[in-house]
DNA sequence: TGTACATCAGTGAACGCGCGTTCACTGATGTAC
DNA sequence: TGTACATCAGTGAACGCGCGTTCACTGATGTAC
């Protein structure tokens, strides 16, 4: 049995984090113990810290896996949307609909947001978590900051609109959506914040 | 000394809730201990439990006095505007107005939201606490949806929109809002969240 | 091809502290007669 | 006006469990010569 024992670690690791992030969206990450962890992965808990060598440094894999996951996910989306449009704002649109189509074909709703539930907990933290969730959240007020002044350039707003506020909604829109969704259960409204953000931009650059 | 000492209970209580309440958005509810509590108050460990019979009674009973607060100030809030314009549209507008300023005028910031935050840690909770926290937010739902009814009838939106989700975004600005600004530690996210909501709503119904 | 050593991915036992909760008790104030 | 009892707002000591962390050790695989 176990023939395929060797490089298990990695894998390990993995499956820890993966366990860990659901956890800690359901209760919190001072009531993600480590027992429970590794009871669900089958080792020992001296092969927890065999992976991390304290929980600050779990907390800290979790926040830097989810920040890649996400950009990732959204990179790859807008990438798409620009392929079926040149045009900056259109490519945008298609974005936000496949986005929200996305969020909407989640069969349980979107898990949770890491950034908000540290957010929520930030004592917990070193400073060197906190500032990872700050520069999370502000390369994405830049990233749509940029794609809004491209915009701009072809399509100047029918609506005086600061771009920065508007790109920190999306932000907004995603982290206050995923919330009223989970407390109302009800994976709709998730997708149909990104819509409504959807129509504002449209409305914003093309007057309806 | 002490010559106030009569019926000290219910500002004990008080004091227990406030104290709470702070630690709760700062740690989250599990890493919010009793000892911390009885500590800054000066009674002893059974003392609380003489108050609170136990830690989930204690979640209850800061979640109700939030809820609570949080009406009364946005009720307040609406009816001044409404007093200060008959017309539904523009009474809400100037409402949203005086929010964002209050908002901004918070020399922290906004503390935390409670719901958002026993949101991320539901699993801690029992079922009727849970529920308190639907409630809340199913209350808003009803509340703006009916004032933007109220409004439709004299201003036809301009834009197809579903105003349960329009109702919902007020929620999902405010708790988004909330944690964007913490996260980025800049108090003018909130407000701005909530400037960008009137423009769209003034668009919606007004076209500009 | 065989041996020596290094690295990987853990095990097992023990630690001390902090946690929420229970229990029997108390001293000051309020109320009934 | 004095006494008996009830209620309020706690005290003090003890409980057992679960937590994160440390330490010395191990057995399987990989690499150098």
């Amino acid at each position: 049995m176990n023939e395929i024992s060797p490089k298990r670690g990695p894998e390990t690791r993995q499956h820890l984090l993966e366990f860990a992030a659901q956890s800690v969206l359901a209760k919190g990450f001072a009531a993600t113990s480590i027992d429970e962890l590794i009871a669900a992965v089958g080792i020992t808990k001296s092969g927890f810290f065999y992976h991390f060598k304290n929980k600050n440094e779990l907390a800290r894999a979790l926040l830097q896996r989810y920040i890649d996951d996400e950009e990732a996910l959204l990179d790859d989306l807008f990438r798409r949307g620009d392929e079926l449009h040149e045009d900056p704002l259109h490519g945008f649109l298609v974005g936000l609909k496949m986005f929200a189509e996305m969020m909407q074909d989640l069969p349980n709703g979107h898990p949770g947001c890491l950034v908000a539930s540290y957010c929520y907990q930030e004592n917990l933290f070193d400073r060197d978590v906190r500032e990872l969730n700050t520069e999370a959240v502000l390369q994405w007020r830049q990233r749509f900051r940029e794609r809004f002044d491209l915009i701009a350039e072809r399509y100047p707003p029918k609506i005086p609109v600061d771009f920065d506020a508007l790109a920190d909604m999306v932000s907004v829109l995603v982290d206050g959506g995923i919330i009223i969704s989970k407390v109302l259960r009800d994976k709709e409204v998730l997708p149909k914040q990104i819509m409504l953000l959807r129509d504002y931009v449209r409305v914003i650059f093309l007057g309806t």
